[in-house]
DNA sequence: TCTGGGGTCCTAGGACCC
DNA sequence: TCTGGGGTCCTAGGACCC
């Protein structure tokens, strides 16, 4: 099949069929435009990814600890999330549980932080409009990446634009960050990587040819590779790959055998061509809210006010983006790490007569789910519920019979007025019988909280 | 003793229908 | 009594990301 530009799929190393469904084309016709668009898109993908994000932004507000061990612990001061530079070089790795490492923290060693995400949030936030001020549009990707998306900024002027944000990003946040440019989002993830390893490039590196490529990726261990996983790495390096360059020098059959249709988009990327489409802007598709306990739970009545508050917080999260959900779902855990206990890790899904939003309706259907999959007997340290099949609230379809339309109207009602009374970020004022006295954020050890110092002014006012 | 939370996508396999 | 295969839908589980 003669194709512009005098290339055929064979150039690519792809079979037609495996090219279609990357770029998921059904039709042979609109496989040839597609095709065709695709050779002539040469677009450069810049990604700025935060140093160390939620170090970086306890650094911030507490200068002292710039160039020592620092890390951020999750929830319940359970693992470690966030690592310095300096904690990165004592050995210590993402995950690990902080009692091992507690002793260091004892001894003055290292500085532990429980997470404070109302203030990485906030932080994040500055990160993004500085970016978003500064480019055509961002795609952000995660708390602390972006892409910058490019269009019409000549080629040969991104580096410069790409160091002169470094610099005001740094300036005007405090935050440190790295910026990989590359003609694939892949690529551009290896080349943050450098940026952010090696001093000499200044926060910023550019793969735009040929040779750098080549040595970029033989640099680059293939469990780096984004898209490669703790799963696959191994299973790579048992068969001979150790590298990214081993890995795209396999041919895409192969690829394709043993890694499927994501291995060969990662495979593609990493060639320099780009098929990894942009996140699309669609809404979220689930809602999630979970938490471990700081104790095993055995209690029924205990565990299903942590579940109505857990609910509660997904109807909150609902009808603060507009939109409402059909199925809700509520699980449980047992501890995964105590071999001499029974496990058990149950769920249960209830659909709703039709997409709902209120606290009570959610809670109602959580509680059921509930009740469906609690069995006495387990020490439960584990619980959440998700809320599914999302659709926007005002393209709702009620059934036109067996539903009370009253009813709903009297439980939106009340939660409008929940939403206007509760604080955003503070245990609720107002709560359904069913959660007592339980906000999904309570019973949380972080007994090394930082002040919430760029939200709140009464903690502002305590930076010594 | 102590081990996070919140998402997405893909695939395999079972149930069911014709 | 014996025996088939294709399509679709759904779900569970596994992989990935931060």
């Amino acid at each position: 099949m003669p194709l512009s530009k005098g290339l055929s799929f064979s150039d690519w190393g792809l079979r037609q069929r495996d090219f279609a469904e990357i770029l998921n084309i059904s039709s042979a016709n609109h496989l040839r435009s597609e095709y065709n668009k695709f050779v002539e898109l040469m677009l450069m993908y810049a990604l700025v990814d935060c140093n160390n994000f939620f170090v970086s932004c306890e650094r911030v507000f507490r200068p002292q600890l710039e160039g020592r061990p620092v890390v951020v612990l999750s929830n319940n001061d359970g693992c470690v999330v966030a690592r310095s530079n300096e904690s990165k070089a004592l050995g210590i790795r993402m995950g690990t549980p902080f009692y091992q490492i507690s002793g260091l923290a004892d001894s003055g060693k290292l500085t532990a932080c429980s997470s404070n995400y109302v203030l990485y949030a906030d932080m994040s936030r500055r990160v993004m409009s500085i970016l978003a001020d500064a480019v055509p549009k961002i795609e952000q990707y995660s708390i602390d990446e972006a892409f910058l998306i490019l269009d019409g900024v000549p080629e040969d002027k991104i580096p410069d634009i790409c160091r002169g944000l470094v610099k005001k990003i740094r300036k005007w946040t405090g935050i440190p960050v790295s910026i990989g440019i590359a003609p694939t989002r892949t690529l551009a993830k290896v080349a943050s990587h450098f940026a952010k390893k090696y001093k000499g490039y200044n926060g910023v590196c550019v793969i735009d040819d040929e040779a750098k490529r080549t040595k970029a990726l033989s640099l680059t261990p293939v469990s780096e590779v984004w898209g490669i996983g703790r799963r696959l790495a191994p299973k790579l390096r048992s068969l001979g790959v150790e590298t990214a360059l081993d890995y795209v020098k396999r041919p895409s059959d192969w690829i394709r055998e043993k890694f499927m249709l994501h291995g060969l988009r990662t495979w593609m990327e990493l060639q320099g061509k780009a098929c990894v489409e942009a996140e699309t802007e669609a809404a979220r598709k689930s809602i999630c809210c979970s938490r471990s306990f700081a104790d095993m739970l055995e209690d029924k009545e205990e565990i299903s006010q942590k579940v109505a508050g857990f609910a509660a917080q997904c109807a909150s999260q609902l009808r603060k983006e507009g939109t409402a959900a059909v199925h809700v779902t509520t699980f449980l855990y047992t501890n995964r790490f105590r071999d001499d206990l029974d496990q058990y890790f149950p769920s249960a899904t209830i659909a709703l007569p039709a997409a709902a939003s209120s606290a009570q309706e959610i809670t109602a259907a959580a509680l059921e789910a509930f009740r469906m999959i609690f069995r006495e007997g387990y020490k439960y340290k584990k619980a959440g519920v998700i809320v599914g099949d999302i659709v926007s609230a005002d393209e709702v379809q009620l059934p036109l019979f067996g539903y009370d339309a009253g009813l709903r109207q009297k439980n939106d009602a009340l939660s409008r007025i929940m939403d206007k009374l509760n604080p955003v970020s503070a245990p609720p004022l107002l709560r359904l019988a069913s959660q007592k006295d339980a906000h999904y954020a309570d019973g949380i050890r972080c007994e090394h909280r930082s002040s919430r110092y760029s939200t709140s002014w009464d903690e502002l006012l305590e930076i010594k």
